[in-house]
DNA sequence: CCCTGATTCGC
DNA sequence: GCGAATCAGG
């Protein structure tokens, strides 16, 4: 995605407003909450009331730091997919939330068909952050809330555990829903 | 840890 | 010019 006249507008109004680098970068689409901070330095409005320093001013870096290609930061550009295949314990959880939807006419599907995507017992889980696909990291949870094809579609959006598509409180659900599922 | 903006520098 | 990698701070 480049900086159209359009986008740079929408740029300069919403930093205007205060929004923070990777609000606008969600907002824009298509670029990082990184590429929004450079574009707003090239544009030379950055310096917005706060100031973050002032003490110790930066040191200039002597070493190149080192760059791995294709890697992924923040923000948009490239991403793998959001459901990339991975596992957790068993099958993916988005799958099996999937499943039990699609399953309700088997006679004891009840029993699939509503908790799946509920806390059970007294397992809270604090409210989603509500991250739709393109927010979402390696490091925010994948878990779904909703129908893929409404626009009430978005993403548990918390912080995940190492190695986990899901947070703690996901990864929990998941991983208790399905021990207790007995077949009889 | 989460986030923020700032900076450097390879492309 | 662009933006990832990195830094420094909250």
């Amino acid at each position: 995605m480049s900086w159209t006249d359009e986008r740079v507008e929408l740029l300069k109004k919403l930093w205007a407003d205060g929004l923070s680098a990777s609000q606008i970068a969600a907002k824009l689409g298509g670029v990082s909450r990184n590429a929004v901070i450079g574009k707003v330095h090239r544009l030379k409005l950055s310096g917005r009331a706060k100031s973050t320093k002032s003490s110790a001013p930066r040191p200039k870096r002597t070493t190149a730091p080192p760059r791995v290609a294709g890697a992924v930061h923040q923000g948009g550009g490239t991403r793998t997919s959001a459901y990339g295949g991975s596992t957790v314990r068993g099958g993916t959880a988005v799958s099996r939330g999937m499943t039990a939807t699609a399953l309700k006419q088997s006679p004891d599907a009840e029993a699939l068909v509503a908790p799946d995507l509920r806390p059970i017992e007294d397992v809270v889980v604090p409210i989603a952050k509500r991250l739709p696909l393109t927010e979402l990291s390696e490091n925010t949870c994948k878990w779904p809330y909703g129908d893929p094809l409404t626009d009430e579609f978005y993403f548990c959006g918390h912080s995940t555990e190492e190695k986990s598509p899901y947070c703690k409180y996901h990864g929990k659900l998941a991983f208790q829903q399905n021990e207790r599922r007995r077949p009889r």
